[in-house]
DNA sequence: CGTCGTATTGAGGAGGCTCAACTAAGGTGG
DNA sequence: CCACCTTAGTTGAGCCTCCTCAATACGACG
């Protein structure tokens, strides 16, 4: 993958196969994008920035994978998103942060100032409307994921999780294979699934039973039959 | 309220209460959004646009209700927002519709192409940063009703349900009362939680006979007992 | 007053949650 | 290099909520 700021997205207002993401900037738009960014290195399990805080940046991911959550004012958290590179993050409502973002591994981020950004905006329309395009994007996938939460059988989740991981590898390093990597622990998972730990991992088994995924570790997942997963994340 | 285009969310970057919303565009703005919208008068029952057409506009809601859903393979649908004036709908991605919308009540709509818009955000850089505000404001919002379906409760999932329709009148029709006015059906706003219509009834039966709510006829709730129903949707 | 769509109520069963114990893996210091 | 500790993940028993299927009530409209 290229280097330097980067925005992958499914283009807006083209026509295009749906799922398949592509770059977003031009080479000019990185370049300057690159120009009035700093670069930010995020610790694993560090954050990039906190729910609540001023809103000064947006930031384009550039290497890692970074969890958006929301606090749920009992202490507990609901994971929103897991976030990768030419993501955005750090889009605010009111001036500040709605959600918490949390580097799941070391990870880099272009950090851009909102308002030399607004700057860059009045310049090049175009640069907008590809963030534009990437909130519209982003929005999209969210409904996605509400329609998982929506439905209530855990294998159904868990087949359908898999299966955008898998895609989502191919979004980002090409062709998708058998192989998964899930960077992300169980319980952030589970969380995400709207599902707890437990459930998780009874359901996890289960598949593995069936003969139709192993977990040859805790951060990967293989598909054994492609066609069953298939089925059971989308029944119909 | 006034008349012609409009926009409403909580503005991007400037400090701003949570919550509350204000019209984001300029008189200038709407006056130009007017002059470029042709005016769609949408039957109560009609559909906007069909999840998986060209899409050739972006709609500002003007008057009505709109349910936003998607359609589920099996049939059924996923009921995944409902859009009220000052609402942008029809963002698309790859060039095509991924929902599709619904009037519930007579509604109009300002249709807009996605071609002539774009033009005018070359002209008008500001005019696009309020779209692009928006949009962010609706992922937000998509967001919280991802944390609402990750619940398992359904008298939280209706009280957050019901808090939300009231601020919802209070954002677009002045101050909040304790009357709520609920355009959608049951089994719409049990589908948007992630229910059957038979647990958001028996729910909603539970609520009423301690005296939290009442339902006066099925488009109406009344608030009895605010702190109490605070308490359902936020126990914490 | 009858009909159709919407809403409510009832009985029974399934799936996921809670609580709790246990195992595996990773990290640290001696 | 191993003992120890901490964190992450798995497994088990029992309960509870919500779902399913089915019957009934309500209400708008002709």
């Amino acid at each position: 993958m290229a280097h330097g700021p980067s925005i992958r997205a499914v283009p807006f207002d083209h026509l295009w196969p749906a799922g398949l993401a592509t770059e977003l900037l031009s080479d000019r738009q990185r370049e300057h994008l690159a120009g009035i960014a700093t670069v930010r290195l995020i610790p694993a399990r560090a954050h990039v920035y906190r729910e609540g805080e001023r809103a000064e940046c947006v930031y384009l991911i550039s290497r890692g994978v970074i969890k958006s959550y929301r606090e749920l004012r009992n202490g507990r958290q609901q994971v929103v998103a897991f976030m990768f590179p030419s993501d955005v993050i750090g889009l605010a409502v009111g001036g500040h942060y709605v959600n918490s973002t949390q580097a799941l591994m070391a990870s880099t981020v272009y950090c851009l100032r909102v308002d030399v950004l607004k700057e860059s905006f009045r310049e090049d329309f175009a640069l907008q409307f590809q963030f534009l395009s990437k909130v519209a994007h982003e929005l999209r996938e969210s409904q996605r994921q509400m329609i998982g939460l929506a439905r209530r059988d855990a294998s159904g989740k868990l087949a359908t999780f898999l299966e955008r991981m898998q895609s989502n590898k191919a979004m980002h390093d090409g062709p998708a294979t058998d192989a998964i990597w899930l960077p992300m622990n169980r319980s952030d998972i589970a969380n995400y699934l709207g599902l707890t730990q437990e459930t998780l991992s009874r359901t996890a088994a289960r598949l593995k039973r069936q003969g139709i995924v192993t977990f040859p570790d805790r951060h990967h997942a293989q598909i054994l039959d492609r066609a069953r997963l298939r089925k059971l994340a989308d029944p119909f």
